[in-house]
Formats: C-alpha cells, structure tokens, sequence
DNA sequence: TTATTATTGACTGAATGTGATTGATTATGA
DNA sequence: TCATAATCAATCACATTCAGTCAATAATAA
C-alpha cells in the first residue's frame, strides 16, 4: 500500500506524462476509492500541479496550447492509438500477454501501465524500456538478435525462447494483410519470430492500421486462420468483413471521429 | 543495542535505497518503540533527509535542487564515466563484449557507439534500447525477467541463453568487492545472472567505484580470482592492492582530477 | 556514591487517511 | 427539450497514526 504522498506523485508524474488521466482510471491503477482520487487530485490542483475536469485531470501544459492542433497533425498516431486503446479492452487484470515489437503496438504498452497485475512478453527492446517503471507488470524479454531497423529482438534465440512460453493473448502487427497470402512481413527472421508467436498464444490479436491491407511483403507468418481477432481503424471491403465472419475472425474497427 | 544516532544512520541509509519505510517496520528492524521512530524520523526531516508521511517516511524526491545534491551527483556520474572510458579502451574492433545492466555500466554504451564492427551482449534493457541507432553494433539480448529495480533481465532464461555465448570479454559491475567475501549483490537471482557471465567470457572486467569497497551484499557472484581486470575511481586501501596484485588480478585506477 | 542529563517506552486525546453514503451537479444523447 | 447516467462535493464513521506528556531507565559527570 501507498502512501497518500508517494500516489499524488505517481499521480502526477502519470498525468504529466500521458497529459490526462480519469478518476476510474486511476482508482484502478492505485486500488483505492473515488473518493481518494478525488481529494488527492483536489489538492494537485491545489498545488497547481495540474488541473481539474469533469471525470478526471488534465496536466497543466496542455491546458496552455490548442490540443486540436497536435493532435490534428498526427492523424496516423491517433489511428494507432486508437487500435491500441481497443485491443487493451480485451485484456483482463491477471493476463499473461505478448506484445510484438512494432509501431502499432507501441501505444499499447502505454494502455496497460495501470493495470495492477499483468504478465507481459515483449521481444521490442523499446517496449520493454518503457515498461521498466511500472513494477506491478511482470516483464519478460525472449531475447535475441536486435534488428535495428524495428528493434525487435529475432532470430533463432527468441524462437527458442518463446517456445518455451505460453501466453493467453499475443498481440501481434502485420506489414500485410491479404486474404490470399495471409499476413505478411518483409523479412524472412522476424517472419519466424511472429510464427512462434501465434503458436504459442491462446488467442491471437492482430493489430493493422488501413494501409497493410491488400498488401504483400515477402515473408508469411500466418494465415487468415490463425487469427482470432482482427483490429483496425476503417472501413474495409466487404470481401473481408464476409471473409474473416466465415472463417470466425472477430473483426474490431475502430472509427476515428471527425470533429 | 544502537546508538540514536547510529540508529538514524542507518534508517537514513535504508530509505535513500527503498524509497520508503513504515513506522511499523522500522520498530520491528531495530526492535524499538513507535514513538522512538517517530522522533528520529522527525529529526531526519529536520535535515531534510527524508520526508514524514502518515504511517512512515519516504525518499526525498529527485526534484532537489540543493546544489551540494546535485553537485555530488554530477561527481558521481563524472567517476563513472572515467570508468567507463578507460574500460571503453580495452575494446578491440571486432570484439564479442558482454556488458552488464547496471549504472556503472551505462557510460561504456555511448564510448562503444563509434566502434565500426562489435557484437555486443547485454541484459540490460536500457543499454540496449541506447543501441537501437547503432546499426553497425549487433546487438544480442539473453532476455529473461525484468528486474525494475535494476532493469536488469536475469532468471532462468538469462541463464540459460548466455549459457550458449561465448564473449571475449565481459563488463561487468558490483555492489560490493570485499577481499574476503569477494563480489556480492544484493539479489540472488541478479548473482546468478553474473556468475553465469563470468563463466561465459574469457576475459572478466569488473568495474566498481570506491563505494562499493568493503561492502558486502547478500548474494556472491564472484572470488577475486574470478576478476582479471578491476576499475575504480579512486585510491584504494594497500590491503587490496597486494591481494589483488598477489592474485594476478590487474588494477585500474582512473583518477578525477580536481579543478 | 549522588546528581544531572539524555534516551526511551507507555499512554492519551487529537489529527489524519480512507471508504461508504447521499443528494446535488454535470455531461450526454434521444 | 428532457431523461438518464456519470460524476461530484459534503459528510460520517472507522481505523490508523500522530504529537505531547510523563515516568522509567541508561549514560555521564560531579
């Protein structure tokens, strides 16, 4: 259990980081009630250390600048996070996960900080660094060669590794999707790497934004088949709505809303 | 039984390493009253050594801009650097290195960068997140569980995986080197870790500043014969110098040159 | 020895931190 | 617009922790 003191910091060190946070949220986060949320974030505000709304706090700065502006000129990250802020419903307090390196699973690691129990396999060196200061998520590195092109972490190593492990959900990102050449990346090693994901996972997520679909690159990991879950950010063909209902792939589209 | 004020000492010492301490554990440590407890953390605040919490105390934050803070902070990081560069020299182009996590060991990352050919080893999260712009460094991460006080990865699957390596030479740090005792860490599975590497390399560089001498911690990785080459910062005690010297074990000692 | 001082532990009423409750307020969407 | 759900501030009750007081003990000096 915390102090009151040590979780105003970590509330606003949260906050600061992340610029928003909701009262939910963070009685999750910190296993206490709304009512000690509220006061702590009382005093924050008190202390001008952020501010106030309806629901939650928002940190200071972003109250200075237009948050439309920003968050306009990254349309592709929102898209992102989107998808990110999706697949994290599907996961429940307790999961042991696997996050692939990548791009598009990067905000995810962000979605699960709060959780207060997760057991999280990550072969990106760079998701693995961002989890370092959030203590109550178990992480585990599989290892291997460092690809400094996605800084995944590949190779005989991390097939080697993660054949020993088994996770209940793997999220995984594609460079292609394709309903004749399945899922697909460019390269050979990190190809195999994905393979030994998707067999070591319970359920298979798969996270792709719009522009991989009909899309083919060198190397398949996996088939229409071996996904469960299919998350992306806009409306696709209907040949591949009817195709992964036929095949039993649960298909999320996540909108992005236009203001 | 303790003096008060070797009792505050050490109830000083142990919240700068936990972050925190309840009044309740502490009775138990020194097996004193609460009210006892209660007047050294008191006067510890005082000093601004600590901060008074309901139920207990906590570190001061980082946020400290006391300029004799900071300043020993800067030194500290100054001695670690030398360290690191004069370690940095022993590596040859085209060198398999093996670096250990640890903050001892963080400066050698940005003395390596320039190195045209080098396989580098590491289980530290953050070390290898520092190279992911490095291309022409193959980098490769034994994986295993993330330790969040270190950022370490260590365990069973560190253990394991470096099994299979072989480096030329091993960077590696300690939190003590005591000439009986030899080299000790505060964590068990940490030492694991270590002793693994010092038996996969074929040359072991031990770097170290002056306060880890005479220290010993929980768990030995490692005897002074294990050490081919030792680091440090600062003028060691005659006793080590011709032990280490009777041993065949080469001593460094990088100076800092006052201004 | 005795006197003096510092340290400690026990005690007590006060203060603090927390969760639960409730009726009021605010946001959202039909 | 209104209805509904979410969120809020205010308040209470309970447990924990606190500061302050005082007597007992230990260390030190006369």
């Amino acid at each position: 259990m915390l102090y009151s003191e040590e979780r105003k910091n970590k509330i606003h060190a949260y906050i600061e980081k992340h610029k928003r946070a909701s009262v939910q949220h963070l009685c999750d986060a910190f296993n206490v009630s709304e009512s000690t949320i509220r006061r702590d974030l009382s005093e924050l505000e008190q202390d001008h250390l952020l501010r106030r709304t309806h629901g939650g706090a928002i940190a200071i700065e972003s109250v200075n600048f237009e948050p439309t502006v920003t968050e306009k000129a990254d349309r592709f990250q929102m898209e992102k996070q989107l998808i990110a802020t999706r697949a994290a419903s599907y996961i429940q307090e307790g999961d042991t996960i696997l996050i692939d390196a990548g791009t598009t699973t990067l905000p995810l690691i962000h979605e699960i900080k709060h959780f207060s129990s997760l057991t999280v396999v990550t072969n990106s060196v760079v998701h693995s660094e961002l989890l370092k200061d959030s203590p109550q998520i178990e992480v585990v590195v599989p290892g291997g060669r460092l690809r400094h092109e996605t800084q995944a972490l590949v190779g005989p190593i991390t097939d080697q590794t993660l054949s020993l492990l088994h996770v209940d959900k793997a999220f995984i990102g594609t460079n292609g999707i394709d309903l004749s050449d399945g899922l697909t990346t460019p390269n050979l090693i990190e190809a195999s790497t994905k393979r030994t994901m998707i067999s070591q996972s319970s359920e298979v997520i798969v996270l792709a934004d719009h522009s991989k679909f009909e899309k083919v690159t060198f190397a398949k990991f996996g088939d229409i088949d071996d996904i469960h879950r299919f998350i992306t950010d806009e409306q696709v063909d209907q040949a591949f709505v009817s195709e992964f209902h036929q095949r039993g792939v649960k298909l999320d589209i996540v909108l992005l809303q236009e203001d």
